[in-house]
DNA sequence: TCACAATGTCAAGTTGATTTTACATATATT
DNA sequence: AATATATGTAAAATCAACTTGACATTGTGA
């Protein structure tokens, strides 16, 4: 799974701690799932998109290998 | 977090099981994600979102509580 | 009534998401 | 040079997602 979440947050200026801090999670989390090691819940997903002002399926977009 | 897969799934005239198939998990998990038993992961609900046609946004919605 | 499909749920096990703590690096500011 | 901010990452612990297998219930058709 891709995601769009650098970008979003170069939009908006925040960084990865204050975005952590809005959606409720650890610093490192955010990063985790920015760099795709993790794929988040679908909650994180939908607070992620609540954020941004955006709908879920622009911020994450499946893969082949999904 | 809610969520319309029942009414998705009779939209599209699908079993629990047809589901899980298509999207390649057990039907349990179908089933725990439906009841509200389970967060699925943002990989599932993209899967979910493109068997049925609607953007995650329209399957899953966050309550207070999230 | 007898099968059968669909659903709900439970228990045990494995994998993976998330946390905390910690360290390293790069860049910008004083 | 020193301090601060932002980022990347790693290890260990915890908890939740997901699996398989199994059993019960409900509704429906033969």
């Amino acid at each position: 799974m891709k995601n769009r979440l650098k970008v979003a947050r170069a939009e908006h200026n925040l960084s990865q701690a204050d975005l952590a801090d809005r959606i409720g999670v650890s610093r490192q989390t955010v990063n985790s799932i920015e760099t795709a090691r993790y794929v988040p819940s679908t909650v994180l997903a939908l607070k992620l998109a609540q954020v941004f002002g955006k709908p879920v399926d622009q911020l994450f977009m499946l893969e082949e290998t999904d």
